[in-house]
DNA sequence: CGCGCCCTATCGGTCGATCGATTGGCGAGC
DNA sequence: GCTCGCCAATCGATCGACCGATAGGGCGCG
């Protein structure tokens, strides 16, 4: 199991693994990566990885647990000030959207590996992700009852939305030309369209709206988003 | 290298390994997955199982080809005669929608475990998938350019409809009570709206549509979809 | 007989995980 | 201030199990 990061070395090894099972997970699959490749990823030999980690299975499941924990947490907050469901549907994309662009990997691990994880953590994975996913149920639900939503499905229109803002995972890339807001206010553009918001209705992108989701992003994932979209004043 | 099917009997041993292994990578993942538990899968022992296939590789190789290739075969015949974008989105989706809920192992397998293959073979599907894309790149073009469709992006807007489409395949089950027909017309309609097309241009779901898409479906992937949803005559 | 089919047995290699041993820095006791 | 004991950190070596793949022989049918 994981042992509690006592000192600044220990706790710096620690990450290393960490980064290290992320981008080998996300590359070639919890199964295609063996611990000697994992210790030679993260500087170190294989008995030296035992320290730091509890099994390998273990290792996959605190990754998975941390990143949907975060996620739950800034979908929770996103939409708890927001009664309006456009607004929430808005923020919800940003953030996930953001996410899935500013950590390709992880989440790709979080989609893509929960496979490898024994029956008891799977369960327990799933229903996280459960949970996750009811912001979205509600947020949805909300825009139907109140006539603003129009979709042949609610159930489809949700799996819809969250696979088109998970697949931003896969083809993003950070060091490319391409602009992290301009994806999130793109696709929360296609999302309401999704939704079938008629285009009358449609509101413009609201630099308010962006900056929320961008500062929560921010916070919980302890990162800078560097400069806004260039703004018009 | 896979044998020439010489006997009946061969032939009904090369099926039960193709079916065992698009199972099993599906469960699993390839590198999850023994030679061991796939002879065991396909009912013989795991030296038998080289008398039917080359490499595991190459298993994995070979079907992931032939699902490419149909689902290319499938869409270049439904967009060639369809001149309008509209239709073409439409048959589009169709298609990969009945696909996805009619084999979703196999699909999993395509769309999850191409990592798995060594770069010359990835160079090769990546290539058959992007022939793929692009039947939807060009009727996204045609739409756009019409005015009919309005997206903020049409590169976002295509990686929108795949995915989503796409994402049928890790929800549906066959043995449900949600009927085929439903999930596709539906996703249709989302696919539609998600393209900007306003609610009053947005036609009917169209028979002919349908049972266009639902013909070819049968006729390359040599299944029958049952009978067709209730025709309200 | 000859050939397709299928087996048991086995190959060298790698898997995930653990062993015992060593290192080095840090704090307590005198 | 010096020493000594402790403990996190790290290693090479190795465990039993399993990996993908192959060798070679027996069986049954035309």
């Amino acid at each position: 199991m994981a042992k509690s990061p006592s000192t600044r070395a220990g706790a710096q090894a620690r990450r290393q693994v960490w980064d290290a099972a992320i981008r080998l997970f996300a590359a070639k699959g919890f199964h295609g990566v063996g611990i000697r490749e994992l210790a030679e990823g993260a500087g170190m030999s294989s008995a030296t990885l035992y320290h730091y980690m509890g099994t390998k299975e273990e290792l996959l499941a605190s990754i998975m647990r941390a990143s949907l924990d975060r996620l739950n947490d800034a979908a929770g907050r996103v939409t708890a000030d927001a009664s309006d469901p456009q607004a929430q549907i808005v923020r919800l994309v940003h953030v996930h959207v953001l996410t899935h662009a500013l950590r390709p990997e992880e989440t790709a691990v979080v989609d893509n590996e929960l496979e490898a994880l024994r029956a008891e953590r799977r369960t327990a994975m799933v229903a996280l992700r459960d949970a996750y996913e009811d912001h979205w149920r509600r947020a949805i639900a909300n825009g139907c009852a109140s006539g603003l939503f129009t979709v042949p499905d609610r159930t489809f229109a949700r799996m819809a939305l969250l696979e088109m803002c998970s697949g931003v995972a896969k083809w993003y890339s950070p060091d490319g030309s391409i602009a992290l807001d301009g994806v999130a206010t793109a696709h929360a553009r296609l999302a309401l369209q999704l939704l079938g918001v008629p285009a009358h209705t449609m509101p413009r992108p609201d630099p308010a709206e962006i900056q929320a989701a961008r500062a929560l992003v921010e916070e919980i994932w302890q990162v800078s988003l560097g400069a806004s979209a260039p703004d018009p004043a």
